[in-house]
Formats: structure tokens, sequence, C-alpha cells
DNA sequence: CGGCCTGGATTCGGATCCAAAATCTGCTAC
DNA sequence: GTAGCAGATTTTGGATCCGAATCCAGGCCG
């Protein structure tokens, strides 16, 4: 586990940071629905401490754009439009063309191993969400494929040692829908699947190949695939992407 | 003036709100050195209000990367290594890219006209600040010249309309220094100052001729290159980029 | 003489308290 | 029946208060 701390330099030890950590993976978990509004006294309550803590984790999760504000208001889940969407996979796929491209140039033998483990879990997870067996728990599947999808990326983050950059990219990947969606699949989400899938093994060749501008390319050209894929299960759900806000 | 809120939502009406954008500012504009340590007492006294705003403020700015934080020992204004500082602009050159391109397809007349004049006031600021009249106050003349160069690239924001990704840059562009650099100027200073205009000039060719990637590439090349310029203000004033951290 | 311990002064993190803003509810007037 | 208003209730923002962690200075011991 990356265990330290979240952005830089902070971390865990005050109970507002462990807090916000919490509010975030409820978050991004889907258990706190976008839109909702946030009470502090309900937070408070949930997490047997004052609101003083509270406030500050909203404080923080605001700055990082996952919660919105309104004076006297209160905070709530934040929601995208789809034009937002569009930007925050835009800015990622800047990002981890960046990053690939530089972990290119780096990646040693070890990192190219642990790259290749990152894309078997990955593609494990990409065939059991696929398979779709009766009875099996399609929300923390998807959970689990996207913390194998986020995995991958991972490993190429520490490779390009750009902590700062790292770091913004994370960000806008937290932003990217707020809650997981997934879907009962079909044809059409099945081949985004698998193309992701692909798309994930032609990133790992090109660092193979030391091919700075070849990983650029296809990490660019993935993200914004994902963003399809994204857009296509959101429609299939019933649940489009907002065109205004 | 922009008005508006500061980062998406946030904004006005909460003191802690008006007291993280006086704190910014205060480090922005060098008042506050990197490193030291700020006091929530002291702060307090300061703006006149208890500590309880103080503190949102500070973890506000915590999470944009303002200042540091470590639990009961405090917040300070953030420092940055060589390598950090130069993600920074690493960062700010891809966003600037793609943000220069995007305006350059969308560029009206009028855009133009307002970039020309964003051009202009850029244009004599740094006459201003190469001419070294004895007794000007080379501090304010400096801050007075970055607020120019941000208004030019203000403009390209607007322009491009990508209100997620122009935060992210503008954070980057907060992040970069923290405080202003000013030196007394040489001859190597002054070739870059002029060919930081030229460059100014050159994207605004590029915009005008409805060239995206051209637009691009001067953008990346620009914000690399105004990295180059903080690094040897930062060295001719005898305070070089720490190499660690 | 120098490193380490101890007790007091600071400073922080969080809980509690209070005033102001917003929201809700039920009544009134049209 | 509905628009609008007044008071009650909820919820927020900020101030104050208290326990705990850190820092600092002086003394002790090797």
């Amino acid at each position: 586990m990356s265990s330290a701390a979240h952005p830089l330099g902070e971390g865990i030890g005050t109970k507002a940071d462990e807090i916000a950590l919490a509010i975030e993976e409820a978050i991004v978990s889907g258990e706190l629905e976008p839109g909702s509004v946030l009470r502090q006294e309900q937070l408070s309550a949930t997490y047997s401490v004052s609101r003083t803590p509270i406030r500050e984790a909203l404080r923080r999760l605001s700055a990082l754009g996952l919660v919105s504000f309104e004076a006297n208001r209160g905070f709530r889940v934040r929601t995208l439009s789809r034009q937002e969407m569009y930007e925050a996979f835009l800015l990622r796929a800047e990002l981890e063309g960046l990053i690939t491209s530089v972990a290119a140039e780096k990646a040693t033998q070890d990192d190219l191993a642990e790259l290749e483990q990152a894309e078997k879990r990955f593609s494990r997870l990409t065939r059991a969400l696929r398979a779709r067996e009766p009875g099996d728990d399609r929300r923390s599947l998807t959970v689990d494929w996207m913390r194998a999808n986020h995995g991958f990326h991972d490993v190429i983050y520490r490779v390009a040692n750009l902590p700062l950059i790292e770091q913004t990219a994370k960000n806008a990947r937290r932003t990217f829908s707020g809650p997981a969606v997934w879907a009962p699949g079909d044809e059409t989400i099945d081949e985004l699947y698998l193309a992701n899938e692909r798309q994930h093994r032609a990133i790992q060749a090109a660092l193979a190949a030391r091919s700075p501008e070849g990983a650029r390319e296809l990490a660019h050209a993935h993200v914004l695939s994902s963003f399809n894929l994204l857009e296509t299960i959101l429609e299939q759900v019933g649940r489009p992407l907002p065109r205004s806000r």
C-alpha cells in the first residue's frame, strides 16, 4: 500500500484528515450520492467526533473539488455536467500521456515485471466483470475493477517519479464521476471493456519498447476512450450525463 | 476584477474563505517567506477573528498545496525543491499547451483584440521592469509584471472556456515558486525578459492564425522558458533552488 | 564540558457554546 | 385554493474553552 499521506505532506495524525479520507471513500464508492447534502451534525454522529474536524475535512474535500460548498447552505457531493466530466478526462489524458512518456524513459526490468503483475490483476478483474455470474455483487466487483485499473496506472506513476503531477492526475481521477457506476453489460460495453484491456497491454508494450512518444499517444487515447466507456455505461444505466449543470 | 469565487463554486461569504484569499495573497506577494511557520494565534490577531476560520482557511490552502502541514506541528508556507518546481512548470506547460490550442480554435475577433490589449499591458510592464529607474519599487513592479503576465494568459483561458482545467493551471501557477522574486537584472536576465515578451507575441500570432498545433507548441515552450528565467533570477539573487528538499 | 532528563510555557486539535442565516410550518388574507 | 407572511426550528459559522502534544530552558549526571 502507498501508506503515505494522501496529497503531499498531509496525512494521518489528525481526525480531520482521517475523516476526509473516509468521506472521500464514501463518495468514490457511491455510498454518498452525487448532489446529496452533507449535514455536519449527521457526519459528526457517524464518525463520533464534533463538528469541528468534520468541517475541516469538508473544507479540504471542497478545495480538492470533490464536494461543492455554498455559504450558509452547506456542502454537497459534487455533481459534474457532461462538459466538466469531459474536461476531467481531457485533463487526465494530458497528464497520463506526459507521465507515461516519462515512465517509458525510466522503466527498469523490475518495473516492467511489476507492471506485468498489475496488468494480470486487471485482466482477471475484467474477466470477472464480464462473466456476470448470477448472484455476484456487481457493485463491489466494479469497485475492485476500478481499483485494479488504478493500480495499473499507479505503477506507471511510481516509475515516472513525478509526485506533484501524479497528485494532480490522481485528483482528476477521483473527480472523474464521483461514484462508481456499473451496468449489467451488453455487447457494446463488453467490447469497450476488452478495448480497455487491449490498451493497457499496448501501453505496457510501449514501455517495454522504451518508446516515450508511443507511450504518450497510447495513454492519451486510452483515457479518452475510458470517457467513452463511462458515458456509454451511464447511458445504458439510465443516468446519462447532464448536458448543462 | 474576476469577482467570482476562487476555485470552483467556493467563494466569498464566509470569513474562512476571505482569509484564505488574504493569506494566499500574502504568500504570492512574498510577504510571507517560504518555510516560515504560520502561527494560528498570530494570524487570528492579524485578521481579527478566532482561530477557527483561520484553521479552515489553512486547511484549504494546504489542500491546494500552498502550505504544508504536519500534525501537531502546524502549517508553514510551502517550499519547493528544484525538482518540484520543475514539475510545477512541466505541468503548466502541458496545460497551457492544451488550453492555448483549444483557444486557437475558438478565438473571435473580439477575443483577439482583448488579447492584444493584454499583450500591450504586459509589454509596457516589461519595459518598466527593464528600465530600472533609481528609486522605483522593484518589488511592486515585479508583482505588477507578474499580474500582467497572468492577465495575458487569463484571456486565453477565458477564450478556451475549460473552467476545470483552467483551475488546475492556475493552481499550478500559484504553486510555482510561492513568492515573487526580483533581481536588479543584468544582460542575461534582460534577454530572457525580452524572449518572454517575444513568445507572447508569437502565441498571439498563432491564435490569430487559428493554428492550434502551433499555439500548443509555442505555449508549451513558453512555460518551460519561464522556468529558465525564474531559475536564472533565483541564482542571480543568491537564492538558488534547493537540489533536494 | 556535553548529552540527557524534567517541568513549565506554547501551540495545537477538538469539544462545546452562541449568534446569525436559512428553512420549515402553519396561519391569514385575498 | 393559493400567495404571502410570522414565528418556530434547523443548520451553519464563528468564538471560546480544555486536554494533549510539542517545544524550550534549566538542571543533573556522566
